[in-house]
DNA sequence: GAAGGCACTTCTGTATACAAGCGCCCTGAA
DNA sequence: TTCAGGGCGCTTGTATACAGAAGTGCCTTC
C-alpha cells in the first residue's frame, strides 16, 4: 500500500472517491489529454477495487472528461480551442434561453430580489472595497448569480441540461475568474460582467425576453475572449485556470 | 431460466443487451413512471448479471429515463407536460443554435445538396405517390435530415448535446410522426415540416444566421402542438407515441 | 529479409460472493 | 392503543475471480 493517494474523506461511497480522485487527476493536468486508463493500476493507486472505479469511469465520460478508445479501454479526451470555444457559446445560448423563458413565464419575485441582492453584494464586496477585496468573494458570489440564473427558468429540464453544459472543465461560469482577477488587462472585463448583470435582472423582470437572452449569450462570450487571450499571449496560466492543460494548441 | 426477455441478439456485450431490453421496458410503459427498480429481479429478467445490469442504469439515468431514488436504488422518472414541452423548445434551441452556426461559419456545400436532396426525395416519395407512400420512408428521410442538421455546424461539442437532447424520449424529432402520419388532422403539419425543412436549408445557404436559427425553433414547435393535442383530446396514442406513457396528466 | 501465423501477455467484460445499510415488522411497555 | 426499540430480511455497494478478446512479439517459412 505505498503509494495511495490520499482521499480518505473525499465522499460517503468509494465510487464518490474515485470519482472526485479521477476528476483532479484529469483537470490537475496530470493524467494529460489523450491518455489511456487502466483500470487496474488506476483501481490500486485510489485504493479501490475496479468495480466503483469503472462506475466512476463512466459517469466521467458522461462528464465529457473521458471518452472511449477506438478499440477498448477509455482516454482522457482532448479539447481543441475550437470544442472550447463551442462549449462556452452552448452555455451562452442555455443560460440565454433560460432567461429568455424566466422573462416570458414571468418569474418569482423573491429569486429577482436574491439576485439584486447578489448585484449589489458584488458592488460592495468588490468594486467598492477595492483594497482589501477577496477573490474567493466573487467566485462566491458570482456562482451564486449563476446558480439563481440557472433556477430562474422554474423547468427542472432547462436546469439540469445548463447545468451539466456548466461542469464540462472551461465552459463554467468561473473557469476565468482567477485569472481576470489577477492579470490588470482584464480587471475592466470584471465591470463589463457587472453591467451584464445588472441588465439581465433589468431585462427579466421588464419581461423583455429577447432582449434577456442576448444579454446572456454576450455575457458567455466574456469566458471567450478571455480564453483567447491566455492562448494566444502565455501558456503559463495552467495553474490558474483548471483544465488548461486539457486543450491542444490546435 | 424460466421466464428470461428473449433479447439474444440484440447487442454485443451483456451491458448493450440489458441496456435496450431496460430500455424498451421503460418507453413500452411496462415499467411505469415512478416504478422503483430492483437490480436482481431485473438481472434475472434479462439473463445477465449484476454488473452489467448497473451499468446499463447508470447509463439510462444520463440518457434522462431514470434517476436515483431518495434513499436509494432507481426509480422511473416521471415527466410532466411541462418537461416535455420544455424538452422539445431544448430541442429546438439547440437546433436552432447549430443552423445559426452553419450559417455564420459556413457549411460544406456537399452537405447542403444532401439536405437539398432529402428534401427533393421527400416530396417525391411522400407528397407526389400520396397513394402508396409509406411512414417508414418518410421516417427514415426525416431522420435522415436532422442527422445532417445536427452534423451542420460541424462542431463536435454541439453535435453531441444536440443528440442527446434528442434521445430524450419525447423530445425526438420522430416521436409524433406516426400519429402525425395516420390522424388526418394532422397531415396537414408534414407540408409545414417540409416548408421549415426548405427555409432552412436555404437560410443556411445564404448566410441568413438568424432566419436559420429562429426557422428552426419554430420547426420544433410543430412536436410541442402535436403533443398538446394528443394530452388534450385522448389518452389512447400510447402506442403511437414511444414514451407517452411517462408522461403525467398534470 | 520480409511476411504471416501462432502463442503469450495483458486488459476488459462479466459473474458471483460477501458485507453493510436501510427499512420494516414484531414485541414489549407506558 | 400507541410509541419505541431491536432484530431480521432484503437490497445495494464492493471486492474478487475467471474467461475471452485484443495487442505483441517471436518464430517459421517463403
Amino acid at each position: 500500500m505505498a503509494n495511495r493517494i490520499s482521499l480518505a474523506s473525499s465522499g460517503s461511497t468509494q465510487t464518490q472517491r474515485g470519482l472526485t480522485a479521477l476528476r483532479d487527476l484529469i483537470l490537475g493536468g496530470t493524467l494529460a489529454a489523450g491518455t489511456r486508463l487502466y483500470e487496474e493500476s488506476l483501481a490500486r493507486q485510489f485504493g479501490i477495487s475496479r468495480t466503483p472505479l469503472r462506475e466512476a469511469i463512466g459517469m466521467l465520460e458522461h462528464e465529457g472528461l473521458l471518452e472511449r478508445g477506438t478499440s477498448r479501454g477509455h482516454v482522457v479526451r482532448k479539447f481543441s480551442i475550437a470544442d472550447v470555444r463551442d462549449a462556452i457559446e452552448l452555455r451562452g445560448v442555455l443560460e440565454g434561453t433560460v432567461a429568455r423563458l424566466a422573462a416570458e413565464r414571468g418569474v418569482n419575485p423573491s429569486l429577482l430580489d436574491e439576485m439584486n441582492d447578489v448585484v449589489v453584494r458584488i458592488d460592495r464586496t468588490v468594486f467598492e472595497e477595492i483594497s482589501n477585496a477577496d477573490l474567493d468573494d466573487y467566485i462566491e458570489l458570482n456562482s451564486q448569480f449563476h446558480g439563481c440564473l440557472h433556477r430562474m427558468s422554474g423547468s427542472e429540464v432547462l436546469e439540469r441540461e445548463v447545468r451539466r453544459i456548466s461542469t464540462l472543465p472551461l465552459a463554467s461560469p468561473s473557469a476565468f475568474l482567477d485569472a481576470q482577477w489577477s492579470i490588470p488587462e482584464f480587471r475592466s472585463s470584471l465591470f463589463t460582467a457587472q453591467r451584464h448583470h445588472r441588465d439581465l435582472v433589468e431585462a427579466v423582470s421588464r419581461r423583455e425576453g429577447s432582449r434577456a437572452e442576448h444579454v446572456a449569450r454576450e455575457h458567455a462570450r466574456l469566458a471567450l475572449r478571455n480564453l483567447e487571450y491566455f492562448l494566444d499571449h502565455q501558456k503559463k496560466f495552467n495553474e490558474k485556470v483548471p483544465g488548461l492543460a486539457l486543450v491542444s494548441g490546435n
